[in-house]
RNA sequence: UGGGGUGUCGCCAAGCGGUAAGGCACGGGAUUUUGAUUCCCGCAUUCGUAGGUUCAAAUCCUGCCACCCCAGCCA
């Protein structure tokens, strides 16, 4: 058989269970699965988990089922079922089967039931408390709970009135009976089923008792035919009990193994659950899809390309070594996207008048759409010699090496022509109002005659007669996980994560359909152009080069 | 002071006994009507640390150190 060739350990591991033939007995099929909670929108982070199942499904010719995770009641709901299919549909992942834990309530059921008649389970009477109590410490073993010995016809009979709505929530619950004394705490007889008389967002009021994670998770993946269940590393300590749970329940050979790896970090991204749920509960943010969230329906209204975010995940791989990426190697991955596909465009965010004082008339000038891209084509931009230009190419100071205007300085407008500044007219506050400058006829964008005018600097301009009016929102990114139980984080959030601009865009822009990225022709931005008409835009500063 | 993991360049990460890949970041140079892009060139005599085995170790052995995870009726 030829394996394909291992990019990871991962799939080193799959490899040498291949060779020992260990998937012989099913064809050497494996399948994997992807199972979210629906509790939260996908972020950022599941992108690599996804990145790395998908990758086993491709590469192996795996199955691959989405599975939804929902044990929980009181947290899950239909909304973020359909957001989680919404994100994996805009990644362009494909899934075989989508199914949900909540789908095996009943076979979970008979399977504890086996547990108990196996006499691997006990109903225990202990409140949470007492349970936490008795469990002993890290270095201390746990006793043994007074209810587990009862009889396996008692446990039954207690399991099932537990079941049909006879106790109250917290009153019992079903325990695997394992060791108290383990060093592994996760094995002194963890808890299967809890009580709670909340209505399921798939099951309704059909269950009272649910299962836990730990019980329901393996034996999911054993009832699908999973191979490969791969989670992130805190759930390690989790393994022996993983296999004993799937063992107990008497499902043969091969079984599914479960394979941990680091999750993703990135600096200055927040990455858990609570704390997101918490930023759109609160209302500090507009939705699990603002753009300042690392959700992927929030870096998709950023205008990130999918294929950025998958070729960020290869780029970071897999290991086991707790790791935080730098957030620039995020940037780079979507700079990188954008430079191939983003067509460019002009807009002014902070605009300042300039008059070119010696032009009359207008004329259409040629625009290239991408000019990274062969045959991308062009368009037209109107040019009057009345325009804005941004407040950021204009120095009334200008630092040392500085490109772009001063006044009696020169710089080229963009596909257009040099100009020169030759007056500054200056508000009450002393800050620049109007540039009167000067434009070189020979220097017309794409003459071929050399001519004496120089311009060391390039910059984009909106004609004030054709241009359109255009808001921009800059978004900072949100604070990491450490940062976030700060008590000014609120104010900081409200205060400086969002700024809206009020500028001008050439009309292109607001032909563009929803969700195009583009370009700015200021080097180091890219945006997303949404609706008609007004360009609302979402603009994220890739890498800072002006500061130089 | 219990158990489970991890330690290779500023940040990720290959390496699996034969003499340190790659990416990001960074520095230098060339081309450029985006200070972008593209293009060269540079960037770990050293792999947490101390010993040992070997002709040869980041890779094997032993001790030590550091960091992470585990005591939810969350996942």
């Amino acid at each position: 058989m030829k394996l394909p060739e291992a990019t990871n350990f991962i799939e080193q591991i799959i490899n040498e269970e291949l060779e020992a033939g260990k998937f012989e007995s099913r064809g050497n099929k494996l399948q994997v699965r992807f199972p979210p909670e629906p509790n939260g929108y996908l972020h950022i982070g599941h992108v690599k988990a996804m990145c790395i199942n998908f990758g086993v499904k491709d590469k192996y010719g795996a199955k691959l089922n989405l599975r939804m995770d929902d044990t929980n009641p009181a947290k899950e709901d239909y909304e973020y079922v359909n957001s989680i299919v919404e994100a994996i549909k805009w990644l362009g992942f494909e899934y075989d089967k989508l199914v949900f834990a909540s789908d095996y309530y009943e076979r979970l059921y008979e399977i504890a039931e086996k547990y108990i008649t196996d006499g691997n389970a006990y109903v225990c009477d202990l409140t949470a408390a007492e349970i936490t109590a008795t469990r002993g410490t890290l270095t201390e073993a746990g006793t043994p709970s007074p209810y587990r010995n009862r009889s396996v016809e008692e446990n039954l009979k207690l399991f099932r009135e537990m079941k049909d709505g006879k106790y109250p929530d917290g009153s019992k619950v079903l325990r695997a009976k394992i060791d108290m004394s383990s060093p592994n705490v996760n094995m002194r007889d963890p808890v299967i089923y809890r009580i709670a008389h909340v209505d399921h967002y798939r099951t309704g009021s059909k269950w009272c008792i649910y299962p836990m994670y730990d019980f329901a998770h393996p034996v999911s993946d054993a009832i699908e035919g999973i191979t490969h269940s791969l989670c992130s590393l805190e759930f390690e300590n989790h393994r022996p009990l993983y296999n004993w749970f799937v063992e107990k329940a008497g499902f043969p050979a091969p079984r599914p193994r479960q394979i941990e790896f680091a999750r993703l970090n990135i600096t200055n991204m927040l990455m858990s659950k609570r704390y997101l749920k918490k930023l759109v509960d609160e209302g500090f943010v507009r939705g699990w899809d603002d753009p300042r969230m690392p959700t992927i329906m929030g870096l998709k209204n950023r205008g990130v390309p999918p294929e950025a975010l998958k070729k960020f995940c290869a780029d970071v791989g897999v290991a086991k070594a707790y790791s935080v990426v730098n957030q620039a190697q995020l940037d780079s991955c979507i700079r990188d996207n954008l430079n191939d596909n983003a067509e460019r465009a002009m807009a002014v965010i902070n605009p300042l008048k300039l008059t070119v004082t010696n032009y009359s008339g207008e004329e259409e000038l040629r625009f290239e759409k991408n000019p990274m891209r062969e045959g991308s084509g062009t368009r037209n931009v109107k040019f009057t010699g009345t325009l804005y230009i941004d407040r950021d190419d204009f120095s009334l100071n200008p630092p040392p090496k500085y490109k772009r205007l001063q006044k009696g300085g020169t710089v080229r407008l963009k596909s257009a022509y040099i100009v020169r500044c030759d007056e500054v007219r200056l508000n009450a506050d002393g800050e620049a109002e109007e540039l009167l400058c000067t434009y070189f006829p020979e220097t017309r964008s794409g003459s071929s005659e050399p001519c004496a005018v120089k311009a060391k600097g390039v910059i984009q301009w909106v004609d004030a007669k054709y241009g359109i009016d255009a808001e921009f929102r800059h978004y900072e990114p949100l604070l990491t996980d450490e940062q976030y139980p700060d008590q000014d984080y609120a104010e900081r959030l409200n205060k400086d994560s969002e700024k809206v601009f009020r500028g001008k865009a050439e009309p292109y822009l607001g032909e563009c359909g929803d969700g195009v990225p583009f370009q700015l022709i200021r080097a180091g931005y890219y945006k997303k152009c949404v609706e008609n008409g007004l360009v609302l835009s979402e603009i994220v500063s890739l890498k800072d080069s002006f500061n130089k």
